[in-house]
DNA sequence: TTCCTAAATTAGATTTAGTCTAAATATCAA
DNA sequence: TTGATATTTAGACTAAATCTAATTTAGGAA
């Protein structure tokens, strides 16, 4: 669980000496922009709106460090309908998960704790430690009139 | 739940005629060439495949009949890592979760009826009806012997 | 503190998955 | 059988992400 921007900064600061990567000025700067972000941000999103407000952090910088975050546990990485990948951050005890309508492209938010218990005994079954993950349950609106588009897209 | 090609033959084609779609000898094919691949494959493997067993079927049918197969429940639709879509067969009660290691790329895969069962009580919530879903945990081996790469890759 | 080497960063080219287009073809309701 | 329109097609296009090779930098060693 991440709590804070402080608290970020020293997660990851451990996780880059640890894994004797370098600390540097950029993987400061994209912690710092990805922990403004209130709403899941793409790696293209981010780096413009880095570059919008006068940064100099390269493209590949920014690819490069959102992976860092999600290994380190900081941000979440889901795909949604196979468009381009979304971050967010991993604050608290409970991550949300999704419904995504496949008909209208909805997208409904959820938290469910069971979900959390099920991973951890999955992954103590598999000898395996979680960092995050990525529930998404695919299907439609029971209610047509709530279906946005209602067609075949 | 799907059962075999006949029954998906029979759920392909009834969808289609419900929702005015046509049903075309291309989109047989493509339902035919999903259902023989054993493992999960991509669109472009599915296309490939096919035109080296002669088929004349285009990409772009290839793209959008696999989107009419997730929507129809007979194939899922997964997005790893955020590498392209992988598709697989829909069969049985169960439809099966992964773990998926960071570090070393390992995916496990697992059943697991409670997750279906928290879907169920979901999607009654939302008023949502489910097709299928994608659950991946991401994180890493407990044991770094088995962690194929251990590295930072 | 300075030096040195491997790691990181960079701009921009490249790759790749997936979508779009407009012409040709095929389905299926009437 | 016919005709409106859905579908298919090849190939162009787009957007996300990765790669490249030159340059810069972090941080351990002296």
């Amino acid at each position: 669980m991440v709590f804070n921007i402080i608290h970020a900064k020293q997660i990851f600061t451990d996780f880059l000496r640890k894994g004797s990567y370098r600390v540097t000025s950029e993987r400061s700067e994209v912690l710092e922009f990805a922990f403004k972000q209130v709403q899941h941000f793409s790696a293209d999103e981010l780096f413009l709106a880095m570059k919008n407000e006068g940064s100099n952090v390269s493209r590949a910088t920014v690819y490069n460090t959102l992976e860092l975050l999600v290994k380190c546990g900081i941000l979440s990485k889901h795909n949604f309908l196979g468009k381009e990948s979304r971050y967010e951050k991993n604050l608290g005890a409970i991550e949300h998960d999704h419904l995504i309508c496949v008909n209208c492209g909805k997208i409904i938010e959820f938290d469910n704790a069971e979900i959390l218990k099920i991973q951890e005994n999955i992954c103590e079954k598999y000898g395996f430690v979680a960092i995050n993950h990525s529930f998404i349950t695919y299907g439609f609106c029971k209610n047509p009139d709530e279906c946005k588009t209602n067609g075949k897209d």
